[in-house]
DNA sequence: GCGCTTACTGTAAGCGCTTACCTATGGCGC
DNA sequence: GCGCCATAGGTAAGCGCTTACAGTAAGCGC
């Protein structure tokens, strides 16, 4: 069948035509299913792919009709389990429709963004998702002009050709702190996440939560965590210098909360004993920390399927009718928030 | 310089070729920095370049070049932190070097398996990162023989031309196992991982390691936990079910560690007070579970970087001179564990 | 002034596909 | 038996690059 270690020549759609005793044309054909070709020569020329292990070269049609079936995932930091559980949902549906993903990690980098999506262009993806996205709007208009489908996961970026599907973020973030009033708390502390649009969003949910409970916002009680359980852990120190009274926190993220968590148990403190916490996102690992986290959940797989099928719709050449798709948060209480002593 | 809107064919190397007055050849040569071109035309290059917006089209110069300056990930889950810390040092190497990646997860089926590969080869992909294989050697050899460079991350395919590189797991499970039994434990069980070669290999590593120390194996003291936190968690359940005198748990990874830790305080115990628990991996995460995890320390920045830097080798013809690479795993102490009661 | 380099540059042939366009064939209604 | 249409399949022109090959001009030693 194949001679081993001889590198020959891979086989073209010249070598299965000859075989078959068609032309190319009809080869393609045949094999695409586009157009019809007679069964006698449909068998013959599935009998020269099998017998010459014939596989199409993508590139070579990719170049032609101008689709790579390949799309790209921009996303901050694959490191983040929030992250990686929407990948995993993106990546089962491009598998689905045979698509396949190219994956960028940008940090949060306006600069990697960009010359990320610039690279995009010139590998002719078909389209991209971005989250964690800092380039400011204008930037991506210029690519979204060029007739590029971009679906957006984390901000608008008030262009009418890209949508938004994400979680309503500031709603997410109210309920998590109103859930801390209502226990009673009004120390209420917040771990922010990193400067990007959806840590901005959080933070608005919990300062307006305050303000309509008559609790004033305290800027001590906030502190910066980054998205991460490092981030999380030396925020949370610092806030238990600047303020020690503090009887709950908000963290922006799991991550940051399973920081801030080790941060206040190893300070003598316990979770929720003596301070409360709730995070963001439910990830599957927050059921099992401990104590379980109370945690504000986002759809990470409706979030991938929805966006998804709206990129290869797009590609399709459907018009989104819908431009901002907000999904809906859930508070998921467990047991790192009880009522304050 | 571009009308809005206005979705223009794309500007092209003749374009280019055209206003600069010079040929598509002098065009190339100047952009690749291949051959010599007077510094007049190169500066009216570079102005064409920019007055039009040019990119070259990445689609058509593979054509040519039989290269596509992508490699691929194939990976079992996404969705644990190990592989996506993996990723991350990956990432981090290919953007350094113009790669870009794409990447697949298999979830330890071998059909998926075979079918990406299927469509790396097609798409031309300059070649493969594999973690999580679960397909036979001989099929896999069916790629290399075809010239197809593939590094292995987790399992030996006993092909000359493939290296592997990985972290020692059963010198790793041992140090795990030896670990608890030097603090006095007999009864320790195993939570092992999804079936897969580095399973095997820890819980060989566990086996040896309380062999040597006089214990005799209890098949009692081993249950399956998938490497996930559910199935970490479920079969702690059953251990405790199967053999409730147990006092110690090695855990085939960080993420079934801690899934357990989950079920042994629910069932009302302490860790390290009732019963100890080590995992593997090391997970960024594990140093800010309660209480932080004692853990096998495997290197994945080092991994990521060392086995891409070989694979990016033999994608540029070099052979690999050692084909086993193999990482000395290290014991990180923290308090999951300790003296049996 | 001649032959030989050396430095540039252009011409054109592909890379392996898809597809517009055209031709041939056979069935069918009359 | 003829015109017409549907069906099948071939021809060849690209898609946008790279690069082998050839050619020109300038420089140089003698």
């Amino acid at each position: 069948m194949s001679t081993p270690g001889s590198r020959r020549r891979r086989p073209t759609i010249y070598d299965v035509a000859r075989l078959a005793g068609v032309s190319t044309a009809t080869v393609s054909r045949a094999l695409n299913d586009t157009g019809q070709v007679a069964e006698p020569k449909r068998v013959a020329i599935d009998a020269a792919v099998e017998q010459l292990g014939y596989r199409p070269n993508t590139i070579a049609r990719s170049l032609v009709t101008r689709a790579t079936q390949t799309i790209a995932l921009l996303l901050p930091d694959i490191t983040n389990p929030f992250y990686a559980e929407l990948v995993a949902g993106i990546q089962a549906l491009t598998l689905e429709r045979d698509y396949t993903m190219l994956l960028c990690t940008t940090g949060f980098d306006p600069e990697l963004e960009e010359r990320y999506l610039r690279l995009l262009r010139a590998k002719h993806v078909d389209g991209a998702l971005v989250d964690g996205l800092v380039l400011p709007p204008e930037r991506i208009a210029r690519f979204v002009e060029d007739g590029f489908p971009i679906v957006c996961l984390d901000r608008d970026v008030s262009s009418p050709a890209v949508p938004l599907v994400q979680v309503d973020n500031r709603l997410g973030a109210g309920m998590a702190t109103e859930h801390l009033l209502s226990l009673g708390h009004r120390r209420i502390a917040h771990i922010a996440g990193a400067p990007a649009r959806i840590s901005e969003e959080r933070l608005l949910g919990y300062q307006a939560a305050l303000e309509s409970a008559g609790v004033t916002p305290d800027s001590a009680l906030v502190a910066l965590g980054a998205f991460t359980e490092t981030g999380g852990h030396d925020a949370m120190c610092a806030l238990l210098e600047s303020a020690p009274d503090l009887t709950a926190v908000f963290a922006a993220n799991d991550l940051s909360a399973i920081g801030a968590i080790n941060a206040i148990v190893a300070s003598g403190r316990s979770v929720p004993g003596d301070v409360s916490i709730v995070g963001f996102d439910d990830l599957r690992l927050s059921r099992f920390t401990s104590p379980p986290l109370t945690t504000v959940r986002q759809p990470a797989d409706e979030i991938a399927r929805h966006s998804t099928e709206l990129l290869l719709g797009m590609i399709a050449g459907r018009k989104p009718r819908k431009i901002h798709h907000l999904f809906v948060p859930e508070l998921i209480l467990r047991d790192s928030t009880r009522t304050p002593r």
